[in-house]
DNA sequence: TGTAGGATTACCT
DNA sequence: GGTAATCCTACAG
């Protein structure tokens, strides 16, 4: 299905997210546009799946993923970092798909000044935080439209299935079973897996 | 390779 | 008031 149709997003994100890999995603900000052909993402599917933010119902924060698919939910966590998910439906169901890596096809420079901790160009967007900063996404672009002034999907090619894999989510605490993680086979710039664990017991208490 | 530290949001007691 | 969270970086070894 082709990202430009206005119903590419219309759809479960567990079947939105693996049509996503290979796509190519633009950001224009106003330093310049940077471009990530997307590598890794988790879908999560709204108010049934304990690792959404949506699972607890509608708070200020996530209010974006109740509304309606074609929207970006933008995040802050561990105090530092923002992510960045995708809302996808069917309708109002407060599904979303975390982009969690990818390939920075254009604007690498731009990318690399934003990243300077990066040692290689494959650790640009290996990540979702990483991926975030190299796009020059911050709290701002939460409710961001998609298609619009800042975000595009390129049709571009899509992957061949034969190279999507299926797995564990990564990070989550909750739900981590369900296999609702996709990312394309033996790709540099897919983030190393790491199962959840939980943060240690603040010293204090121990 | 491992782990500590960063410091917001939201839930829980 | 406590703690866990869709995590990254620096530094020690």
């Amino acid at each position: 299905m082709d990202p430009a149709d206005p119903c590419f997003l219309d759809r479960p994100s567990p079947t939105v997210a693996p049509d996503l890999l290979g796509r190519i995603l633009v950001s224009e900000r106003p330093e310049g546009r940077v471009a990530v052909r997307l590598t890794e993402v988790e879908a999560y599917t709204g108010l049934d799946d304990p690792a959404s933010h949506a699972y607890r119902g509608r708070t200020a924060r996530n209010a974006v993923m109740f509304g309606p698919p074609g929207f970006v939910y933008v995040y802050f966590t561990y105090g530092m970092h923002f992510c960045m998910n995708l809302v996808t439906g069917p309708g109002t169901t407060a599904g979303a798909v975390l982009l969690r890596a990818g390939e920075i096809v254009e604007g690498v420079e731009l990318a690399r000044g934003r990243r300077r901790s990066a040692r290689r160009d494959t650790e640009l967007a290996q990540g979702p935080a990483r991926l975030t900063q190299a796009l020059g996404i911050a709290r701002e672009q939460n409710g961001e439209p998609l298609p619009g002034p800042v975000f595009r999907l390129l049709p571009g090619t899509p992957a061949a299935p034969e190279l999507i894999r299926q797995g564990p989510r990564t990070g989550v605490a909750q739900g981590a079973d369900t296999p609702y993680r996709f990312w394309l086979d033996g790709d540099p710039t897919v983030s190393p897996y790491r199962r959840h664990v939980p943060r240690r017991a603040s010293r204090t208490s121990q």
